[in-house]
DNA sequence: GGCTAGAATGAGACTCATTCTCATTTAGAA
DNA sequence: TTCTAAATGAGAATGAGTCTCATTCTAGCC
């Protein structure tokens, strides 16, 4: 882990991140800090968070249509999430089975260096009561 | 299925991407057009992307720099990739194991409309007996 | 507490993929 | 052939994310 200098603004990003119980893109973020009164910067935002991700503080995501989630995170090994399309609401999953499998596929190919992009996106009861 | 024109176009980015062996981007392709005397625009390469994307004769994934690419896709279901990271070339994947896994938990935690982002990413044994 | 090196910041310029606009062209039915 | 809506191409616009650089601030040292 890198020498890091505690600043009030990455300080500020990390509880926005806390807050914001579910994945947030950095734009989302900054916004919500300058709504309130925060001078912070864009590029400070996006430095805070990728270094966040970095020391294992963070978790970050490729949303389908390409922006990057981020979202506070507790547990530090691999692992994987589904996320409420709607809300931003995610629940860690545990996915044995399927790192399994996508080594065991890899392997079968003659593929080496294997990575997996796994995750799903759903509605979350909560976000479905109150649509209807 | 939309009605669809048939213009050169169209077909020349079909031709193209049939051509290709494996995921390119829109702006490769575009490029390769153009390099072989083509004097297609950029915006009709993604517009017949798309078309072809909805219409079942490509796949698209996002590649983990955010940039979108497309393959020419025989197989018309739903299904999965291991693609090379050094050369593009993929694999179809049987993936009933996690398709299952995927719809499990999704039912477990309440979500409903559950969509799943899945590929494997590795270096293909031809790609690495090139760098050896 | 004051001093200082260099890390961190903020504004805005920049990149790059993708989409949009709109005038022009063209496929394909009549 | 004629006509009309769909498709095209050029370039402007968008939007996420990165980079630059002058300025500010943290943290170790006196």
């Amino acid at each position: 882990m890198k020498p890091r200098r505690n600043t009030w603004q990455r300080e500020a990003v990390r509880a926005a991140l806390v807050g914001a119980h579910g994945f947030v893109s950095a734009q989302q973020l900054h916004q919500t800090l300058r709504d309130s009164g925060s001078t912070i910067g864009l590029a400070t935002v996006y430095r805070a968070l990728a270094s966040l991700t970095e020391d294992g503080e963070a978790d970050s995501i490729q949303a389908p249509e390409g922006e990057n989630l981020f979202m506070s995170c507790g547990s530090t090994g691999h692992h994987h999430h589904l996320i409420c399309r709607s809300c931003g609401a995610a629940r860690e999953l545990d996915a044995t089975v399927v790192e399994e499998w996508a080594s065991k596929v890899g392997a079968e190919h003659g593929f080496a260096e294997i990575e997996h992009v796994i995750d799903l996106f759903g509605i979350c009861a909560a976000c479905r009561a109150k649509e209807a």
